[in-house]
DNA sequence: GAGCACTGC
């Protein structure tokens, strides 16, 4: 600690132009040091060349979903034109409606619309995004491929006489009848999509059973000893014979020996199994069953919490013992384990917190890395570390799990391990895709809804559709029960049950209910349903093409949510969702062509879109200093990582010279993000470590404690209004509806009358218990406490938020003081009613929507600034301002 | 007066 504030101290003397030039030159000597090792390193490896093509890799991936997007859009042109010439047709024969005429109107301002920005976009673009070869050869096949299309249309348009078109346009008024409508391969001509979607059947994907002979020939062993065995004892087995049986019946089983000796083999396993293949769940048995928990414990590693804690109570059951004793799960908030566990389950952020502490892993002999192909952040951290783990410990076995796709890149990155392949068992799922691109997928999806509930049998399964959030659930949702009330009786009942994170459990428990005889259910869910939860029954899958996803930009520090079209490999495990229980039907809302040529084969890996502080500091403080040459699977952007570097060197993590400082230590020990860390960190020197713990909890949920149901919004937003009360902005706010909550005794009721998410806010107190508990490890007294002093709380929370500084401009926008850039204070704010703006506001995240918005700020006095941060701040930076203020606060009437 | 996909420590 003393060092620290010798540290601040020293900068305090600083100019601060001399310390933005140490800054600068702080960076430029980690990018020159790296530098030179890249140099040494490129005798005999061609890092440099990698590192070049890592970046324009990036450049070339947002730059083909540029160019998808406006393909996409220059197709939907094309189809909009030629469905108007037609309509144009009758328009001159006077056979139109004056509200198609006024449709059609409408459709050639939105087609000059969209050519007019398309014209600007181009002009942008020269000289900027355009790729040569790659850009062109695919300019040529959509070109051909637009070809196609209008030759079809043109054929098309022959086949039918004016009468027809007439009669079709007649058809669309009338709502009701035209929905109960056979599909037919007629193509009508909408403007606005409402009509039938024609499919094309393009493919099926494999069925398990055929090309496994294997697995058939165990099978009949099985079943003739089955046969024997009832033939010589008809006494009753017990429950737990009949789960030792359904164990030999798994898609692995007949793998057992062959994989036991390729695990004898090989120190790194690349394990190929297929959803449904048991592999979770069967392989630590094996290893167990052999011996290798003798050696050490059996680690397997999950993404998802309740992942690893159904597998292991399932583990459990088969192994017949207790969970928590040989079979034990570990998880945030949750330790299940004892000295006698054997197998531990985990989530993968777990094993890396572990790693912490014990960086070789000396107490397991066995780890598996499940479903390695989800790349999420956590396991793309451990890859790195455990082949390095793997070096020095000869003896410990490491095998990565994976789905097909990924197989061979896994391979490459583990010094050429080999593959095993384990089949799944899966039921064939026939691919459809539509003719044509669909103009607005919500409409397209619940068309699409309702064409599978005519025309397939009730009872043949329930349909899932993935739609990306909550606003366009609710919409279909809206649309489908509008459409389904004006069919009434004429079709049979519809369950509609919306899903997405954010809504309660009770109703998110709907969708696993049963459904009744003579009604179907729609699950129209997020991809929630892509990993997260698996819903029996579903034979239709509804592929809408998209999904959100977060992406980052380095150089702006801001992070933002984008509607973004989904990866091949995301699109074939949303197909997999139909056949789970018997083959299904999966519609794709998008050609087949665009899902060849259009779609990245992966997703972008969560490491290349994501802010890193967390990483670098974790990262650091293993000791790993070289951080841009560290062996990551994909390497995150030079950019990225040196934002990090240089933002934890300004919170004090780092020293000049890029090595952990004490503080930083200190930081490491959080679960939290830097800046968060450090406001912990600094609460005790301004005697309010309870407040800010609470505080801090609050704000790391990410998202809103505050409920507000649609039909009741003003009582929501007065209860919140309540917590307001007293100032201090979001922070203070957020604190103080904690701390009302815990003294209710964290009640159920109160929350419900305050509209405050119980989910959430209890997940607010385990992660304060969780940081309380942490104090005492890195030396917190947590006990000191200031109740209702904002001020106190906001110089703590500024200690770790400096950075995110914004201070009101003459225009009554805000600005941010690192970067000038121009911000706006999130409508879900508190204080974004607020008459009288502050001048100068911490906030805790940038988040761009429709514009740059603050979330969760609060009003500080910048005198402050120069107190905290005397390494950024100055004295003049704050008498500008103030200098300002007064003038100001009055002229600009409101 | 806008809008929060999903995980995880």
């Amino acid at each position: 600690m003393k060092s620290d504030d010798v540290l601040l101290q020293k900068n305090v003397r600083i100019e601060r132009e001399k310390d933005k030039r140490e800054r600068d030159e702080f960076v430029q000597r980690m990018l020159d040091r790296d530098q030179n090792k890249t140099r040494q390193k490129s005798n005999d490896e061609t890092v440099v060349a990698d590192d070049g093509e890592e970046m324009n890799l990036d450049r070339l991936r947002t730059e083909s979903r540029r160019v998808y997007l406006k393909k996409r859009q220059e197709r939907e042109v094309t189809l909009l034109k030629q469905s108007l010439e037609d309509e144009e047709e009758l328009f001159r024969n006077q056979k139109l409606s004056t509200t198609e005429r006024k449709r059609i109107e409408l459709g050639r301002k939105i087609i000059k619309m969209v050519e007019k920005n398309e014209n600007e976009d181009e002009n942008q673009d020269d000289g900027f995004y355009r790729l040569p070869d790659e850009y062109d050869e695919k300019d040529t096949k959509d070109a051909q491929d637009q070809a196609r299309l209008s030759s079809r249309y043109v054929e098309d348009k022959r086949e039918k006489s004016e009468q027809e078109l007439w009669e079709e346009s007649q058809t669309r008024k009338a709502d009701i009848t035209h929905k109960k409508k056979k599909p037919s391969n007629e193509k009508q001509y909408d403007l606005v999509f409402e009509d039938q979607i024609d499919f094309v059947m393009q493919e099926t994907t494999k069925g398990y059973d055929k090309r496994d002979k294997k697995h058939s020939k165990v099978k009949e062993m099985i079943k003739k000893e089955d046969e024997d065995d009832k033939l010589v004892a008809l006494k009753p087995i017990t429950e737990h014979e009949k789960i030792l049986a359904g164990r030999k019946k798994l898609p692995v089983f007949p793998y057992r020996e062959e994989f036991l000796a390729a695990v004898k083999d090989h120190q790194i396993l690349v394990l190929v199994g297929e959803t449904g293949s048991g592999k979770t769940t069967q392989i630590p048995q094996y290893l167990h069953e052999i011996g290798y928990s003798e050696l050490g414990k059996i680690g397997c590693t999950q993404p998802r919490r309740v992942a690893a804690m159904s597998v292991a109570a399932r583990v459990s059951q088969e192994m017949n013992v207790k969970l928590g004793k040989e079979v034990g799960y570990s998880i945030r908030f949750e330790n299940c384990t004892s000295e006698a566990t054997v197998i531990q389950y985990m989530t993968d952020g777990m094993l890396l917190r572990e790693i912490l502490t014990e960086p070789d892993l000396s107490s397991y002999s066995c780890m598996i890395i499940d479903e390695a192909h989800e790349r999420t952040l956590h396991s793309d951290i451990l890859f790195g570390l455990v082949k390095d783990i793997v070096r020095f410990r000869p003896d410990l076995k490491l095998i990565i799990s994976s789905a097909t796709m990924d197989a061979e890149k896994f391979s490459k990155y583990f010094d050429d391990a080999s593959i095993f392949m384990i089949p799944g068992r899966m039921f064939p799922v026939d691919i459809f895709y539509t003719k044509s691109p669909e103009a607005d997928y919500v409409d397209a999806a619940v068309v699409t809804v309702l064409q599978i509930h005519v025309s397939q049998p009730v009872g043949s399964g329930d349909v899932l559709v993935f739609l990306t959030g909550q606003e366009e659930i609710e919409t279909a949702t809206e649309i489908l029960i509008q459409r389904t009330r004006n069919l009434g009786s004429r079709i049979s009942e519809l369950l509609i049950c919306p899903v997405y994170a954010n809504l309660p459990s009770e109703q998110q428990a709907k969708i696993f209910e049963k459904t009744p005889k003579g009604a179907r259910k729609v699950v129209l869910a997020t991809n929630i349903a892509e990993t997260s939860l698996t819903i029996d029954g579903i034979c239709y899958v509804i592929d809408t093409g998209f999904n959100k996803q977060k992406s980052y930009n380095a150089r702006s520090g801001m992070e933002s949510l984008v509607v973004t079209p989904v990866s091949q490999a995301a699109s074939n495990q949303r197909a997999g969702r139909a056949g789970r229980t018997a083959p299904g039907k999966c519609f794709r809302l998008f050609t087949a062509w665009s899902f060849q040529h259009e779609l990245d084969a992966n997703t972008i890996p969560e490491i290349l879109r994501t802010n890193l502080g967390n990483v670098v500091l974790m990262l650091k403080s293993l000791g790993i200093n070289d951080l841009i040459h560290f062996d990551f699977m994909d390497k995150p952007p030079a950019d990225a990582l040196i934002r990090s570097l240089e933002q934890l060197y300004a919170l004090g993590a780092l020293n000049d010279v890029g090595e952990l400082t004490k503080l930083g230590r200190r930081m490491a020990e959080f679960p939290l993000e830097p800046m968060l860390s450090k406001s912990v960190i600094c609460s005790e020197k301004y005697k309010c470590v309870s407040e800010v713990l609470s505080t801090v909890a609050m704000l790391s949920l990410g998202s809103s404690v505050f409920y507000r149901p649609k039909e009741k919004k003003i009582m929501a937003d007065t209860a919140r209004m309540n917590f307001a009360r007293g100032g201090g902005g979001d922070h203070a706010t957020m604190l103080r509806c904690y701390t009302d909550w815990a003294s209710t005794d964290y009640s159920d009721g109160w929350c419900f009358e305050n509209f405050v998410q119980v989910r959430s806010i209890r997940r607010a107190r385990d992660i304060r218990e969780q940081l309380e508990n942490l104090c005492e490890r890195v030396e917190i007294d947590k006990t000191v406490s200031k109740p209702d002093d904002n001020d106190a709380l906001l110089k703590a929370i500024t200690s770790g938020f400096f950075y995110n500084v914004a201070k009101l401009g003459r225009t009554g926008d805000y600005q941010t003081v690192k970067q000038q850039r121009t911000v706006y204070i999130h409508p879900s704010s508190v204080l974004s009613k607020e008459e009288e703006p502050p001048l100068w506001l911490v906030y805790f995240e940038l988040a761009f929507t429709t514009k740059e918005f603050m979330r969760q700020v609060a009003p500080i006095d910048p005198s402050w600034l120069v107190e905290i941060a005397p390494h950024y701040y100055q004295q003049s930076d704050v008498e500008d301002s103030k200098a300002k203020k007064m003038p100001k606060s009055k002229s600009r009437g409101r």
